[in-house]
RNA sequence: GUGCCUAUGGUGUAACGGUUAACACUGGAGCUUGUGGAGCUCUCGAUCAGGGUUCGAUUCCCUGUAGGCACCCCA
């Protein structure tokens, strides 16, 4: 006998079986429905990239790309690599047409994205990652939409201000700090370094850290707002947003960031996370022409915030988009089982039919099984009388309904 | 890349180093001849791989593999 095949996924990817898809869709409909609403518009592109689009961003990141990126040679010798984030796309469509667009540009893109490293909670190889972004204005009301943006979406989906936090740094008011006291540019990289390890540290060697390299806790403390950001913050508060914070340890990383940037946390105890973050940026078109272009955006993970709703009970129960299962008595009476659901299906239901080769009760445990909502029989008595009785699955009630007024009946219950 | 933990049917668990690896759920078949999504009967199905210790290994040890978690990194 030959060796079966293993049925699990491939490392650190999913499978997305009918509910689970369905989350996903719920939550991109979330996300679509918001996003629409305050004025953003979807884009897409293709999940393949030349290597070199996302080997370009600066040296430090040449690592990113040679181990942490799905990379390989096609068959006329072009090296592409699946794309590890959205941004260098997008930056290169906008510069694409810049000139056609018409600034402020808000767009939005829910692109699946493939990274590869060690798998681990909130972390997988394939993830879905919403990016919000606008291009075009320099203007710090820009970035206080993303922000609220942002917020908005967290309360779209059911979070309250206690359930996140969104903390809001300065890159430039960081490298003031750093001119200020006078640092090398090595230097600057491990103050920055140390800024974005803070909370995983102890604060006496964080500030011993920051002794190190010669800057004073002070000028790095909660209190030392800039301040633009305190002007922000206020604003926030006016508007009845109370959950926005000052905090110099926001640095992003080593990215493109130029200005603001922040990231929304989780509070929950249980699962203390980012579960996105972005800023502001003014020099990504740079790899494609010579003319600035400004822009202020983020991105959050699908898992992250899959696991945001998971440990508060936001993720709503599963219902099968089908509304209504027809059993049949008797194989032989599969055809009037089609026909019925043929008049239910113009009258706008989503009709499955069962083929009666298994017995009644069979065919209400698969109905059950598969969470639709509503079951009709369909048998003998049924087509002579004209009558069905419709049940509810999740009740058990039953109700007698005319032929002709079925699809009636379902359409104001979607 | 580093460290820690785990590995038994499809799923969740059980088995002091000692009979034929147990139980529940799920799946399949049947009975109850159209409201029985239940009940009853039957049934398919597992010790990750390779070494070692032992009279005897699911159990102890080593290696490998896989998975999880944390670190590194996090665009």
């Amino acid at each position: 006998m030959s060796k079966k095949l293993s049925t699990e996924p491939y490392k650190g990817v999913r499978d997305f079986y009918p509910e689970d898809q369905a989350f996903l869709n719920a939550l991109f409909k979330t996300m679509r429905t918001f996003l629409e609403k305050v004025g953003y518009v979807e884009y897409h592109a293709s999940i393949l990239e030349p290597s070199e689009l996302f080997k370009s961003k600066g040296a430090d990141n040449e690592e990113i790309i040679n181990e942490q990126s799905y990379t390989f040679v096609d068959r006329g010798e072009r090296e592409v690599t699946l794309r590890p984030e959205m941004t260098p796309t997008l930056a290169r469509m906008v510069a694409h047409k810049r000139r056609e667009l018409g600034f402020p540009l808000r767009w939005y893109s829910i692109p699946n994205c493939f990274r590869y490293e060690r798998p681990q909670r909130g972390r997988l190889r394939e993830f879905w990652q919403l990016n919000v972004d606008i291009f075009g204005s320099r203007s710090i009301y820009a970035d206080a939409e993303v922000i609220g943006t942002a917020y908005g979406l967290m309360r779209a989906l059911g979070g309250t201000e206690s359930d996140f936090v969104i903390k809001v740094g300065s890159r430039p008011a960081m490298n003031k700090v750093a001119e200020d006291a006078g640092l090398s540019p090595e230097t600057t990289k491990k103050f920055f370094g140390l800024l974005d390890r803070r909370d995983k540290i102890s604060k006496v060697d964080f500030e011993a850290g920051l002794r190190e390299v010669g800057v004073s806790p002070a000028v790095v403390s909660a209190d030392a707002v800039p301040e633009d950001i305190a002007k922000m913050i206020e604003e926030f508060r006016a508007a009845g947003v109370n959950n926005i914070v000052y905090d110099p340890a926001i640095v992003r990383g080593f990215a493109y960031y130029t200005g603001i940037v922040f990231e929304v946390f989780d509070t929950h105890p249980q699962n203390n996370r980012a579960v996105g973050g972005g800023g502001r940026y003014d020099n990504l078109t740079a790899l494609f022409d010579d003319e600035p272009l400004p822009g202020t955006g983020f991105a959050m993970g699908d898992e992250a915030l899959r696991l945001f709703m998971e440990v508060r009970g936001l993720i709503p129960e599963y219902v099968s988009p089908t509304q209504v299962y027809v059993a049949v008595t008797a194989p032989e009476l599969a055809l009037q089982a089609q026909t019925l659901a043929g008049e239910m299906r113009r009258g706008g239901v989503n009709v499955a039919i069962d083929f009666g080769e298994r017995k009644l009760g069979d065919q209400i445990k698969v109905a059950a099984k598969h969470k639709i909502p509503w079951l009709i029989v369909v048998g003998e008595n049924e087509l002579t009388s004209g009558e069905f009785k419709i049940k509810n699955l999740a009740s058990g009630a039953e109700e007698p309904v005319q032929r002709e007024k079925l699809a009636a009946f379902f359409s104001d219950k979607k």
